[in-house]
RNA sequence: GGUGCCAUGGCCAAGUGGUAAGGCAAUGGUCUGCAAAACCAUGUAUCCCCGGUUCAAAUCCGGGUGGCACCUCCA
């Protein structure tokens, strides 16, 4: 029943014809936010993704559980917390709130489990435990190590190998500095827990094998995250849950690619240049975001810029529109003797139509090729804008794109995007792009009603002044035969 | 120093050995009072360079050059 795909394994390094643990079950675990600031742009990138591949996938018959965590007890909560004169516990809730409202301004689905590490500590523990009797972990002066020497295969994911890394961490209580920490002794000011080895909190790499483990069992499908958590992150992972669980531990590894700023900068705090959901949100649609991403490959580097959103948002534009063009057509005649009597343009977007969905799959099954699925879509769109130029399409191409149509629900179901009626994407454009220009839509309105009165009185060079003047603030207008439009130049 | 990824027309970008999707920009056109949207037409692309394998390579292999990422918190 579920449809067979290739996904890329990080592990690998090779396309691999996926091959579930369980018939028609996938098994996913992605890592989540360390919940101390808002979403970033890059946070969205991650999430976007997974939510359109576990939404593809559900759309193509599996049975997918998809597990993503916050990780809600960490150093950099710690810090912020203190900075701020909160509890750490209290803010990582509050940003975990935060977190929901992006995700849901971002249309993602909840994943089928959201575990955090505050409320994992059995887990954790228990696998701490476990690797200490299973010799893979020491104890010293109130925290656990582990002891990378212990497992032989340790590097295989990333192919790094233990005597070439760069220590740079120098903690003392390791006995080898690529030993990493399995549980931290407390210190003054910190949230702990009470532990057999004493008050302390979880190092970072052990919640995820633990809630990885209590969700999806010892051995998962999928783990997915981005590709700077390949090393150490992934490998610790790996390494603890191999050995903690004596079974493999994720068969396939999934990593997306980072973003970068257009100016080839790192995004980061240090740069300054972080950009927040939230405020992305308030310039572009979320489906605007959602189609970029899911226009490049997701495993290469994306430059983010505005210049790139604006290109998606047109295009995302056409989709909608040619949607509109194609819901509008009427017509009862079987849609092969339209065809026949309409036409090579009306051929071409019965065949297209019909074809769609094979080839959308094949592009999907490819690794997730979503860039290659859009091409597809667009490819479509403007087949049916071509024929939704010939003169009788309107009242007999009906059946002629009824096929067409469902290439746009297809989109909806498995990427998540044309979820809006084409009326709620045109007052989203128009709210957000204006404001993020500064532009106050009263004062456009104004000048519309201006230009119609003096269009009325055939007053056409006052007309072409005020359609100058809109043009200054990117507004585009629009005399169409059912009235005057107007639109915010993309 | 170690590990890995990438290099495709003016720009962005897909490409699963059989002679290169899609988008943006540009120019001309249809439509329009003028426009816009949409559509049509227009791009001889050294697929970074040099070798190799093959009947056939953007795609596989080797070497080179140039970017980037990770090895330190990072999605």
């Amino acid at each position: 029943m579920a449809a067979p795909f290739k996904i890329y394994n990080t592990r690998t390094r090779k396309l691999e014809d996926f091959e579930p643990i369980e018939a028609g079950k996938i098994r996913l675990y992605a890592c989540g936010n360390t919940v101390y600031d808002h979403c970033h742009i890059g946070h969205a990138r991650g999430m976007i993704l997974f939510d359109s591949f576990v939404r593809y996938l559900r759309h193509r018959g599996w049975d997918v559980d998809f597990v993503r965590n916050f990780t809600d007890v960490d150093d950099k909560i710690i810090n912020r917390a203190n900075e701020l004169g909160e509890d750490p516990l209290a803010l990582s809730a509050r940003f975990i709130d935060e977190y929901h409202a992006d995700a849901t301004a971002m249309g993602l689905e909840t994943p089928t489990q959201e575990p955090k590490v505050s409320e994992s500590m059995d887990d954790i523990q228990g696998m701490i435990a476990s690797l200490i009797e299973k010799g893979n972990a020491y104890q010293n002066e109130g925290s656990v190590w582990f002891d990378v020497g212990s497992f032989s295969e340790y590097g295989s994911l990333s192919g790094q190998k233990v005597d070439e890394l760069r220590s740079a961490d120098e903690a003392s209580g390791k006995r080898s500095p690529a030993d990493f920490a399995l549980w931290k002794a407390v210190k003054p000011g910190e949230p702990a827990w009470p532990s057999p080895w004493g008050e302390g909190r979880p190092g970072w790499h052990i919640e995820c094998s633990a809630m990885a483990k209590a969700t999806l069992g010892d051995t998962i499908d999928i783990h997915g995250g981005g590709l700077d958590l390949v090393f150490p992150h992934h490998e610790n992972e790996v390494a603890q849950s191999v050995c903690g669980n004596k079974a493999d531990y994720a068969r396939v590894w999934m990593h997306h690619g980072l973003l970068t700023m257009a100016s080839g900068q790192k995004m980061g705090k240090s740069f300054g240049n972080v950009i927040n959901v939230k405020v992305a949100l308030e310039a572009f649609p979320a489906e605007t975001l959602r189609l970029y991403y899911l226009q490049n490959q997701y495993r290469s580097p994306l430059p983010w810029g505005d210049e790139a959103l604006s290109e998606a948002l047109g295009m995302l534009s056409r989709l909608y529109e040619a949607r509109e063009v194609a819901e509008a057509m009427k017509g009862e005649e079987p849609a092969e003797n339209v065809a026949k009597s309409m036409g090579k343009d009306a051929q071409t977007v019965l065949d297209l139509g019909e074809s769609f969905s094979e080839r959308f799959y094949a592009a999907m099954d490819q690794d997730f090729n979503t860039a290659l699925a859009i091409a597809h879509l667009m490819e479509l769109s403007r087949a049916i804008n071509r024929f939704g130029n010939l003169k009788k399409a309107n009242k007999r191409g009906g059946p002629v794109v009824a096929a067409a149509l469902k290439a746009f629900s297809l989109a909806a179901d498995s990427m998540g995007l044309m979820r809006m009626t084409t009326e709620e994407f045109h007052a989203q454009v128009k709210e957000k792009r204006l404001a993020a220009m500064g532009i106050d839509p009263a004062d456009v309105e104004k000048l519309i009603e201006d230009r119609g009165t003096a269009r009325a009185e055939k007053n056409w060079d006052r007309a072409d002044e005020i359609r100058k003047e809109l043009e200054a603030k990117s507004i585009m207008v629009m005399d169409q035969a059912d009235g005057v439009q107007w639109r915010v130049k993309l």
